[in-house]
DNA sequence: GAGTGGTCTAGACCACTGA
DNA sequence: CAGTGGTCTAGACCACTCG
């Protein structure tokens, strides 16, 4: 049985591989349901005559995949398709505009240095009242349509004059690391919905209570110390998020 | 030379888990810097007497983090991290709530048999006029307040009867397993921003105009077909999207 | 050609599950 | 207890990169 279940171990194309896509195929037209087990790691590796390491670097790749989960004395079984809380690829919204074909554009409103306030206080996790930060104000377009509006902050030093010829990387990311010699390692943003008040509103060329993304980013560094903050207005008329989910497959 | 970064060899901890967050921890704390290549695989088996192997073991476990990036014939090296566009993990509006400790509760407002409209046959990919749909109207409160009004659609199959009653599972998800015999195994959910319609302010008890999150969703079984979809309006004053972005680190 | 990571083997011992 | 997956070894050969 199974005639076209064969392994070429002379192809170019890993052993490993070859399996995990086998295997997957089975999983994936129904042969293979979730709930039952597959073949014991020990008689696939005889069926294909192939090391047990083979297949398990083969079963590796499936679990990733998340369509099969191991359990250690029992066996290895097929899982249920998630459909909710799992890993997701969020493709960035900036990327996504510059797919469909737009060239974006980034103008900078201003860059000053302010004092520091109680919301920032709190934001940093900051208790000197006489820090300073550096404060950018970026609009972005897209075809001559304002897109998104961001007020960004970092920490301020001397170190590093600040002139607005010279920002090279407007994203937040850039900011950071033109100004302090910090590399941000890790981010949180929040994404709210709101109306438009009317700053915004003119700024983005909208009506006033127009319906807008607020995505809120805080950048922290090595020592998850936050340092960089920024809120962006994205015109809720020219967003969205697209999400994928359920099984992963193996590589495309 | 670097006293305290041994590895026990007869701890119940896995060699290559101890190695891996041994290099975590170099590279965490800036020891070994984005860009900076790691030993190669023989040097680090060499030093701490252990299979090649083993090493690969760990090396992947920093690999699937993306904390570094291998390259053949070249060496290991480390990533910068990358704070855009990655893998992150997307908690489920629901889940969340719940973590509060608030009760959910969802009510269903109504079940119908619906006929086919053109929405519906673009959104199935369907031409048969004569399809239907279950139809189904869910509101999701917590402590007696109304977060969710929810619209979902499926096939209309005889086989089961519709009682409301007997619906255990109100989710998409849920209402697809119950009335057909079809698995979904993957699902795309657009997230949009908008206002409430009339009808929408009525039933979530919120100002017309609100901000309201718009999450469509659209469930697909084993062979990509449209099986499910539900269009779902949040209020934009009890949700937010919290992302966590850059290196993941292994386990916890 | 020397050195790197990528694949693979044929064993071994262990920890865990279930009858 | 027999059978499962989890870890580990000490080799081997390959494909790739770069001088």
């Amino acid at each position: 049985m199974n005639d076209e279940l064969k392994i070429d171990k002379n192809s170019v194309i890993p052993i490993y591989y070859q399996l995990a896509k086998l295997l997957e195929g089975q999983i994936l037209r129904g042969e293979l349901k979730p709930g039952e087990a597959l073949p014991t790691e020990t008689e696939i590796a005889n069926r294909f005559e192939i090391s047990r390491m083979t297949v398990r670097r083969a079963i590796s790749e499936l679990i990733s995949a998340g369509m099969v989960k191991a359990q250690q004395g029992k066996g290895t079984f097929v899982s249920s398709p998630k459909l909710n809380n799992v890993f997701i690829e969020l493709n960035d919204f900036d990327e996504e505009i510059e797919k469909i074909g737009l060239k974006l554009n980034t103008t900078i409103l201003g860059a000053k240095i302010v004092k520091t306030d109680s919301r920032l206080m709190r934001i940093f996790e900051i208790d000197d009242p006489n820090t300073r930060f550096l404060f950018y104000r970026t609009v972005l377009s897209a075809d001559d349509e304002r897109l998104v509006y961001e007020c960004k902050y970092t920490f301020y030093t001397k170190k590093k004059p600040i002139l607005e010829s010279n920002i090279k990387d407007p994203s937040l990311t850039g900011l950071v690391k033109a100004n302090i010699d910090v590399l941000p390692v890790s981010s949180k943003k929040v994404l709210q919905v709101s109306v438009a008040t009317k700053e915004e509103a003119r700024i983005l060329g909208i009506p006033i209570n127009a319906p807008v993304f607020v995505a809120e980013e805080l950048l922290y560094d090595l020592e998850k110390k936050p340092v960089g903050w920024s809120k962006a207005i994205y015109r809720g008329d020219r967003y969205q998020l697209t999400i994928y989910d359920g099984w992963l497959r193996i590589d495309n």
